[in-house]
DNA sequence: TAGATTGTTAATCGATTAACAATC
DNA sequence: TAGATTGTTAATCGATTAACAATC
């Protein structure tokens, strides 16, 4: 058990979450540490380390059972225990992030998207109304928003942020390609910025990085 | 001056290059360490260090040229020096990519496009041509990219990153939900696993996190 | 019971921060 | 020159790994 856990071991729940999710679909009831570790790739010791933060899941001299575990993370992560989100901006990213993302299985439902353009707003995407921007105060409202999930250009991410703060929202996932941490002390920001990961990827290309 | 530097520095360097542009864009020609940490949320020491890895590009009593700077990480990310890349998958996340990220910038070039759908094979997407996927081979061996879109369903990751590597690719940009790294050792993987991020996010807006 | 494997403490490793001499 | 700020070494902090007693 552990009073403050790492920002290092909650980027790892989903992962075990998803191995685990896997070991049941293929019919493997229990592991050990050292089984999953020599999956995933990890060392036995931090595994066991990791779920320790949170409780004791295992037995002596049996490992842990699979079913139980992913249930446990499950309910570390709040994947039962549904938040509001509203999106801002449909375009390619966010209607792509709308479609794809299986939102109900990860704790999360989009109520609402805003956009500004005429030709989307009124219309339906995957069963969610788009509203006009104009709307958002009156929206967030009713719904009271927890996320809100920033899918407008850089240009407008830190006015729509701030509007949606003061209505409420508490986190934001940020695909934006900028920073507003700073901007928005309390607020958490969980930001994909898919062009930092592209530059990573092509960092590790650089001949200077082979030798 | 550094031989091996870590994962955690390099992933720093897309940050600094964008608030580096930033900078210039607002018509500042030079910052300090001390500066730079406070916009960013970082220690002075760390952006040293992290520079440091790479070479001495400040001077003493005056700070970095923010045009110098930036050109240097540019060239450290090998954003000049462009890279062949090849798209597999033109779902929703395939066409949101290719339309949004400005691969030209970060030094990636995206040739070659393949889909299985009929609809879109034999067309065009932002200028780059959409292929069927059992053209793989044939063009793969003209392009010779070294760099693997995968927007792929997770059912066909596998395989088709497995051709992918045949065929001389070197490096991933992984959107499919799923671990590729330990079945492919050689090869780099940057994943980037939206599920995994949206629940690190739901995570925080758990109660006894606040706590 | 004996073997296996956990939970947990201690040791190690790596990354961040602090300090300061060098120097522009 | 004096003040500012780097580059770099040393100190600290945190995360990972190793070890092992507890126990199923």
């Amino acid at each position: 058990m552990n009073e403050n856990v790492s920002m290092a071991v909650v980027r790892r729940l989903p992962r075990y979450y998803r191995y685990l999710e896997e070991l049941l679909r293929s019919g493997v009831n229990r592991i050990s540490s050292g089984a999953l570790s020599a999956r995933m790739g990890l060392t036995a010791s931090q595994i066991r380390q990791d779920l320790n933060c949170f409780g004791g899941f295992g037995q002596q001299g049996y490992g842990y059972n699979v079913e139980h575990l992913k249930s446990e993370i499950g309910r570390i992560l709040g994947a039962d225990d549904k938040k509001s989100a509203i999106m801002v901006g449909l375009g390619y990213m966010g209607h792509s992030i709308v479609s794809h993302i299986k939102f109900d299985k990860r704790g999360v439902t989009i109520k609402a998207i805003f956009d500004i353009r005429d030709e989307v707003v009124g219309s339906m995407v995957n069963g969610i109304r788009v509203y006009h921007t104009d709307e958002l105060e009156r929206i967030c409202e009713e719904i009271k928003p927890e996320i809100g999930i920033l899918t407008v250009p850089k240009t407008e991410a830190e006015k729509v942020s701030e509007r949606l703060i003061r209505n409420g929202v508490k986190a934001f996932w940020n695909f934006a390609n900028m920073d507003l941490q700073m901007k928005f002390p309390g607020v958490y920001f969980e930001n994909v910025h898919l062009g930092d990961s592209l530059m990573t990827l092509r960092y590790r290309l650089n001949d200077r990085d082979k030798a």
